[in-house]
DNA sequence: GAGTGGTCTAGACCACCTC
DNA sequence: AGGTGGTCTAGACCACTCA
């Protein structure tokens, strides 16, 4: 009702209106975890129809500023605990550290025939038996990842009964003869997830996710897993130190924040 | 009109009508590059409001399928043609023998004194002068990444025209006497672009982008170069080698295809 | 039951692109 | 000029949450 007077020519309403509230939302007066105004209320306060207050709130939904529950509203996002994730063993010491316990569930698994793809990456011919795990992972009850890994099924037999019931990937590896292990290469992206992805990592089908990509091999360079997994993009940060000059060295205490925008003027 | 009884309950209309259309898509029905039909062809088919036709299409647009034009229409969104990228100087070299041009353009170009954050990183005083640069590079005229680079200024009074002039970072920090320098660390997150942003690399505002933030110090361990960029999500992959095995073993001659969910079936 | 967001309609006018 | 998407209104009913 008061403001509406000073938007922009150009801009649309929902727009301006959706900046607004962005603008009272990162200045903090309405704080994390608390609720924005109703659509109801919005109508009233800028005189608009609903439908213009509810694309306003869709446009700070894409953002991640908010997030909607039916019949509840519309609650500033709490800042994401961020969780920076190095190499796997090193990754759950230093959760537990700060008191966080990771846990994995395997949501399916099954003996498949390797496709072209997989095939390909693993080194194997077509059609070649593999184990197709999906895991996904919850630090303190909080899903951070959701993959799927695949290992040659021959080499490998029992390997789903055997990580079930050994997280620790090093010595169920060994049991198979495979003293060592490294990563052979590791592919980022990102992409938006599907809706049944979103679910169980329990986030909006709006925030992105990570994809990462890696193959492990052997000594001899024999790939033994390849591995795609999904990170909740907004609570997960990857890290690749360059390791022995990073000890030399020394890290900073923490990683960089995330600043909103790289055009930002400080 | 017609495919619209068979809905299944508990689906709303417009999530309905965005799969079907995602479905004809996906199959190749609707080619890459073809128009879906207009808003009002699809009130008629389906025999429901413009507006829920709308929703329907915003979906489209989330789940990166369509991009949309106004006065045109919505069209099947092209394959990205998709880079990877693994070092500067190897990703030029590559991309070359592609015949593909790298380019880089300087937006903005400003001495400014360290925040804390940055200090903390380059691990200078508070408020030393630090350059600020602003760089978007675009590979065959496509913007594929906008960064944000800083550099101690003391150290490297004119590194702005020095890096204007000549595109070989690794002369140009000899040029200062810096020999050699290696990459401290690397992290990576994902998060939607500002409408600026996503403007400058010519994506929509619903595409994810790549955050990579990265820290390079002199054969000593003394940061040299903070650097913040984005890289257009749907059409960059990050690529990190294991080096010298992946010279033994031989990497896949293709990263690997990123499914469309790590759900599906195969 | 009151209050919240989710879906859907029917219509209007505007901005932009193509011919 | 005619077709496309973009914005906006005024209303209706439904689904969900919480006291």
């Amino acid at each position: 009702m008061d403001t509406i007077e000073l938007k922009p020519p150009g801009l649309s309403l929902w727009r301006h209106i959706s900046e607004i509230i962005g603008g009272e939302i990162r200045s903090g007066k309405i704080k994390p975890g608390a609720a924005i105004p109703s659509e109801y209320e919005l109508v009233a306060r800028f005189d608009v129809s609903r439908h213009t207050v509810r694309r306003a709130i869709m446009r700070l939904r894409e953002q991640g500023l908010v997030d909607v529950v039916q019949g509840r509203g519309a609650f500033v996002r709490m800042k994401a605990l961020e969780y920076t994730i190095t190499e796997r063993t090193r990754f759950a010491k230093h959760l537990k550290q700060k008191g966080v316990e990771l846990r994995n569930r395997f949501l399916a698994a099954k003996k498949i025939a390797a496709s072209v793809e997989i095939a390909r990456l693993l080194r194997l011919d077509r059609r070649e038996p593999v184990w197709r795990i999906t895991v996904i992972s919850y630090a303190d009850e909080v899903p951070v990842s959701l993959g799927c890994v695949f290992h040659p099924a021959r080499r490998f037999p029992n390997i789903v009964q055997d990580r079930e019931t050994n997280p620790d990937i090093a010595s169920v590896y060994a049991h198979y003869g495979v003293e060592d292990y490294t990563r052979l290469s590791t592919w980022i992206a990102t992409r938006m997830p599907t809706e049944a992805e979103a679910e169980l990592l329990q986030i909006d089908v709006l925030d992105p996710v990570i994809v990462s990509q890696k193959i492990d091999v052997d000594p001899k360079g024999v790939p033994i897993e390849y591995n795609e997994t999904l990170f909740s993009g907004r609570s997960i940060r990857l890290h690749f130190p360059t390791s022995d000059l990073a000890m030399k060295s020394g890290l900073p205490d923490r990683p960089p924040t995330i600043s909103r925008s790289v055009l930002d003027s400080p």
